[in-house]
DNA sequence: TGTTTAAATACCAATATTTGGTACTGTAAC
DNA sequence: GTTACAGTACCAAATATTGGTATTTAAACA
């Protein structure tokens, strides 16, 4: 049961929830999935009884409190968030106010912030917000993301984004786009400036998660008013030597494989 | 297409994710819902495709990143929140340090936070967190939305109920149960001392979701060691006042409807 | 390096679920 | 009271899902 099409339907209704258009009608849905009446209300109901939806008055549906419900399973049980976690929260205790530290990862050709610990106090904002995909190609965490993605990938991205790039700053052609990657890589870390955010610092580095493509990055966003070059290159240690311990920590957490083998499976295809 | 029984299945799928046992694998799975092997990785893989289970090394699966995504465009497309979130941004403003801010509202029969707004500095433990279901007969949030139950669910819970009413220390019989509600309600709002929380103070009043039978509330948590009597009776107006905003403004936000009748539909069933 | 074991996928006819038309109900507007 | 409309019930026809088995792939082993 539960066969491939109707995931595929089930997360259609679901991607029709947008920022800016949070409410949507069962006719919005029908529309959207060319259902009929009946089949439209069916599917509405069945997706309301099980939470990820929810009625609000006459005048549509809203994404519901299940969603919420399954946030927390994830921040609770998700063994990336448990090991990175109180790495993030012993960096924030170090650094000055106003600082962040980002987890974000690679998804489906973006990269997602997972978690945030800030310092206490007045915070200038950070536009890697929990749940956002943002784009690969600007901001020292996307960056570092990226340079860590396989070539192949890297190959099909340049492909298609091409333009983006450019646009982007990053290289105007292949050669220099993989170039400027291999040094990324190569540093193991990586400093943008205002790149993102305006009066924002973002400090990158990578890690991997199990034997699989995941790859991910932890990030350490100072104030470019008060951060000194002395700041930025103690945080660039400190956000290296985290991310190494996750990669640690994760590949250590797998059981028996006491070997340091490991990174057999190819990375995603 | 995404027929209630699929979508069912799926629901149940992502049941298995629990806040201790965060990894699920395959099998899990297939034994869960008696699926084949071939039905058991099919599945698997389409729900792993849309993003809401990701794949971690060898071991199994967990709660994927479209969870996040899903999570910020219920943050930012929910009109409940919209409504109620600069309200408690102002509460949380105005008040003393370690001060919680809370909304909450009826989830299968439990109650669920859907906000926090905490003041600046280090805050005692509220047990009521974003996306966890908790019982409906301690504490004043859970108090409050009881309340504001149709009488015939709440003769239904009682029913069902009876023993953790009575262990909660909330009613020994259905009559003292009615009753001890009906003050609640006319009192308008609730304050409990120590009832989830050892130290700390909740004061909440419930407010509703349009012409449907989404009851919450709004509640500000005081740590018992700081808070005058005058602090508490100040908070109790502030958050009667609050939640009366949030329902006018819910309300109002429905279009044309400019007559203040409302409530015509059944609440539930 | 070659062999064994296990995990995961491809395939396709049988099956069970989904589908959509119409008819029906209750509620709100007129 | 009547009309319009959102939402549900029903059931035979159509379709997607299912589950054996065979096959592929990759890791573990010797």
């Amino acid at each position: 049961m539960a066969g491939s099409q109707s995931i595929e339907q089930l997360s259609a209704v679901l991607e029709l929830f947008t920022e800016q258009h949070g409410l949507v009608t069962v006719d919005d849905i029908m529309a959207a999935l060319g259902l009929t009446r009946s089949t439209g209300y069916r599917t509405v109901r069945a997706l309301a009884e099980t939470g990820l939806i929810d009625r609000v008055s006459d005048e549509g549906y809203v994404l519901g409190p299940r969603i919420l419900e399954l946030y927390r399973q994830l921040q609770t049980g998700n063994p990336l968030l448990a090991v990175a976690r109180p790495l993030m929260m012993a960096l924030a205790a170090e650094s000055a106010k106003g600082t962040a530290v980002l987890l974000c990862r690679s998804y489906r050709d973006q990269v997602m912030c997972l978690h945030q610990e800030m310092t206490y106090g007045p915070q200038e904002p950070v536009s890697y917000q929990v749940g956002k995909p943002m784009p690969l190609y600007a901001g020292s965490s996307s960056l570092v993301v990226l340079a860590a993605l396989p070539r192949p990938r890297l190959q099909r991205l340049y492909e298609r984004d091409a333009a983006l790039i450019a646009k982007a700053g990053l290289a105007k052609s292949s050669e220099e786009f993989f170039r400027a990657l291999k040094e990324i890589r190569k540093a193991g870390s990586r400093v943008s400036r205002g790149e993102v955010d305006k009066g924002r610092i973002g400090i990158s580095a990578p890690f991997v998660q199990g034997d699989l493509g995941i790859i991910g990055c932890l990030s350490i966003v100072l104030s470019e008013a008060h951060a000194s070059d002395m700041d930025i290159s103690r945080a660039r240690l400190q956000v290296v030597a985290a991310a190494d311990d996750i990669t640690r920590q994760l590949a250590g957490g797998e059981r028996q494989k006491a070997a340091g083998v490991a990174v057999k499976r190819k990375a995603q295809k």
